[in-house]
DNA sequence: TCTGGGGTCCTCCTTCAA
DNA sequence: TCTGTTGAAGGAGGACCC
């Protein structure tokens, strides 16, 4: 492991509330929560306003309601955020070509290979400016966590949210986290914590006692020895900037559970076409068909096939789907089925077994680029989905509030305008026209660089 | 309370061929 | 010819992450 804190990492700060709220000024300083409003829903993001009230990642949305009543709901804008995700990562790349992006709004920087930084002060200055940078370009804030290693990297950049900076200096890694409590580690879930409680380890420092052997023999061998050196601060990941796709996959909750077969079989095929869609526009194919199941109780099975080679034609992964559901007794009800093809190969590759099937090749319906699912079908009706950009002929930009019983409400606001009023017109008003997203930041000369407070007490 | 969607990795079991 | 061993590959499920 190395002896410099010189790897980064970056965490946006409650990103997709965030960003809505950069977007939307009157919901500034308000409770946001962003997730899927329908009866099964559950929360992507909450902004720091409405965690207050008790709400947080993956919580049903029912049960958020209940405890933010007056906060405002709104669907994810993927498009929107990959949008401000570019930038983000677009300025981590200047700092070095080993940036190890984890999701829209998370990466790992090794700031020594691109001589950004070679020792803790130069990698503090390096995070203050990144942290500088991203809110002049963004608008946005994000945290960053320095340290010598990944895991305590993330590890950092948790303690120093939201909006700061931790470094954690080489050498006090063992006795920072000595007192942290096991699920402050990496890998370690419900389940594992669980079964660590059950054998009297409740912090970091008693798995470091506990010893390697021990450990294995609770949580098997590959988690065992990981947590131990992790226990004991040791991690010598290095950070990966290019990590190819090892599956592609499509799945859909129903808002009622399903019971008609028929219906099953046609969903199957519908997620069929979509995965395969994916698989095309990521130039891959595949050789093994999983299609998942999720009962009406919770209980969820896969069931899996391999080909003979890989493969990205339509037909050939609908049948196997089909095929794999012939195994499934759905009686009950299912309310989640999934697509999905793994074992995936470069798409130049030879395509055996759609050649074997006679080459015949369907083009199913692309992705929408946001990447959400398509709306379902049924009546040519326009759907408004709340947090979504509107442009009114006569009241100009503005965004979905709510909509139901044929009308929408949209508040006339942008990003740097004063907060707007609010107007209701029927779901078919022609002025009323969906619109793009407003950049965040006015583009101008050169950004102000914004706060650039260093918080946390292990920071130099 | 009632649990999304898209992934990765690991473990255990079975089958099959050498 | 029969039996036992071993390793790879496939298949299912679970845990975890954002």
């Amino acid at each position: 492991m190395r002896t410099t804190p010189t790897i980064l990492h970056l965490d946006m700060d409650a990103f997709f509330a965030q960003a809505e709220q950069a977007s939307k000024p009157s919901l500034r300083g308000k409770a946001v929560v962003v997730g899927g409003l329908g009866p099964r829903g559950v929360v992507s993001t909450a902004s720091y306003e409405a965690r207050a009230f008790g709400v947080h990642s993956a919580m049903p949305m029912a049960q958020a309601r209940r405890l933010a009543p007056h906060a405002a709901y709104l669907v994810p804008r993927f498009g929107f955020y990959r949008s401000i995700s570019e930038q983000v990562m677009g300025l981590l790349r200047t700092l070095s070509p080993l940036v190890e992006p984890l999701s829209l709004d998370e990466a790992y920087v090794d700031l020594e290979a691109g001589g950004a930084a070679r020792d803790a002060d130069a990698a503090e200055r390096v995070g203050r400016k990144l942290r500088a940078d991203i809110r002049a370009v963004t608008g946005l804030t994000g945290s960053v966590g320095l340290a010598a290693s990944k895991m305590l990297a993330k590890i950092a950049s948790e303690q120093a949210k939201p909006d700061g900076l931790v470094l954690i200096p080489p050498g006090t890694e063992r006795d920072l986290l000595a007192p942290m409590p096991v699920r402050a580690l990496p890998g370690v879930g419900p389940a594992t914590q669980n079964h660590l409680r059950r054998a009297g380890i409740h912090t970091v420092g008693e798995l470091a006692e506990a010893g390697e052997d021990e450990l294995v023999r609770l949580l098997g061998k590959a988690h065992g020895h990981a947590l131990y050196a992790m226990a004991l601060a040791r991690d010598d990941r290095p950070v990966v900037a290019e990590r190819e796709a090892k599956s592609v996959s499509v799945e859909d909750t129903y808002d009622v559970d399903i019971h008609d077969r028929l219906r099953v079989g046609l969903e199957v095929r519908r997620l069929a076409d979509r995965c395969v869609a994916r698989l095309r526009a990521a130039g891959l194919s595949g050789r093994t068909i999983v299609l998942k199941v999720r009962r009406y109780d919770f209980s969820t099975l896969t069931r899996s096939e391999t080909l003979r080679g890989p493969t990205d034609d339509p037909a050939v992964v609908r049948e196997a789907a089909a095929r794999l559901l012939d195994a499934v007794d759905t009686t009950g009800g299912v309310r989640l089925l999934g697509v999905g093809v793994t074992g995936l190969a470069d798409y130049t590759q030879e395509d055996l077994f759609a050649q074997a099937a006679g080459g015949q090749r369907t083009s199913p319906g692309e992705e929408p680029a946001d990447g959400t699912a398509p709306e379902p079908s049924g009546p040519a009706e326009r759907q408004w989905r709340a947090g979504h950009d509107v442009r009114h002929e006569e009241y100009g930009h503005g965004w979905v509030q709510g909509s139901g019983l044929g009308r929408v409400t949209v508040r006339f606001e942008t990003p740097h305008s004063a907060p707007g009023r609010v107007r209701t017109f029927r779901v078919d008003d022609p002025a009323l026209q969906p619109a793009e997203p407003l950049p965040l930041v006015c583009p101008g000369p050169s950004g102000t660089p914004g706060d650039t407070g260093l918080r946390g007490g292990t920071a130099a």
